[in-house]
DNA sequence: ACCTGAACACCGTTCAAGT
DNA sequence: ACCTGAACACCGTTCAAGT
């Protein structure tokens, strides 16, 4: 049997990577298979690889999804200072990647064998999340080169990261989220507070 | 055939985690398979079952290796200060990431599925790495109670490690390591700087 | 007691063949 | 043109059977 012209190529290729992103949401990357998602969305195997070119760039396309939505939740209210705005920044990434441990874990793997190569809007989309958080550095200390503002925020922002991996992953031992959360704004503060001092 | 008896277990448990750390080492985690192993040591699959439980044991076992090798690294020299210590313990745990990439990666990799946990050991080695940074942080402020020290050891370390994470994995961009270092140099010193400063 | 090697239940990926 | 499903080359893990 064949030609079954249910759905559009672009209608499998959504239900593909629905049916995949609940997958690795529930049960982790690990356990995401192309049979499983096969069998989820009504198709066969080779029906998948109509629609994307092999596992890694499914995975890719997750993640892309999963980068769009992590930039939607960072907001922040204008109306606060600037301390508070990137406590805000920080706390809302703290909190992402809770909430949506195993889709977040995926998007800093390293990508092993770059078969597919990470298109150019994924790291533009990443730079793109230090944009306002380079503005509010700028914003605590107007003296600040461009350069100096850039390098903080990716530090301050590496080191947040850095916070979820290990609390979250359990290296730091079996701790609540509230240890995590500790951690985060004492970082935050005294980052704040060494920036602002700082020649 | 059986019963070669050319090696005790003890041997054979050996040979096995040499050859599945090598292979870790250059090819990375992902490379790793029982077949590959047994190939290397001169033995058939059935035989890794004898002297590790599965291959997370064996990995597991990877990871303790490494986490041994990574705490030896970590030395100081006395005669500096408390913030050329800080410093330098930082850059110690940078190069030993970028050195030794591929087995300092999966030591924080979440264990998905544990069918073996975690040992205590394990855990308290991870723990054992902040006792030098606790005691650092404490001589720059000694005034400051060990539940503050505690959490300020770990939020930068994990800093420091959230750096290590995103810059050498790209995701940051193809950024050289200098960057990684410029960046971590800068956290330590913002840190040590907004630490010193508090109430 | 030690070790084999075949078997089992899985993988990702490809592609000739059907409609 | 769209989709199938069998085939290929792999996995980790188990365990009866050989010595």
């Amino acid at each position: 049997m064949a030609r079954r012209s249910e759905h559009s190529q672009e209608q499998i290729r959504e239900m593909v990577l629905n049916a995949a992103e609940a997958i690795v949401i529930e049960k982790g990357v690990n356990a995401l298979t192309v049979r499983k998602v096969a069998v989820e969305i009504g198709y066969t195997v080779g029906s998948i690889y109509m629609v994307f070119a092999n596992m890694q760039d499914l995975i890719m396309h997750i993640k892309l999804r999963t980068l769009d939505q992590l930039t939607e939740q960072l907001t922040v209210e204008a109306s606060d200072s600037a301390e508070q705005q990137i406590q805000s920044l920080a706390n809302h990434y703290l909190a992402f990647a809770q909430q949506h441990f195993n889709r977040w874990q995926i998007m800093f793997e390293t990508n092993l064998d770059n078969k597919i190569e990470l298109p150019e809007t994924y790291q533009n989309k990443i730079e793109q999340l230090f944009l306002p958080l380079e503005g509010l550095f700028q914003q605590l200390k107007p003296q600040a080169s461009a350069e100096q503002v850039n390098l903080i925020a990716r530090a301050l922002w590496s080191g947040v990261h850095g916070i979820c991996v290990l609390y979250l992953n359990g290296s730091l031992g079996r701790v609540g989220v509230e240890n995590a959360e500790s951690a985060v704004k004492l970082l935050v503060d005294t980052v704040i507070r060494g920036w602002q001092q700082a020649a």
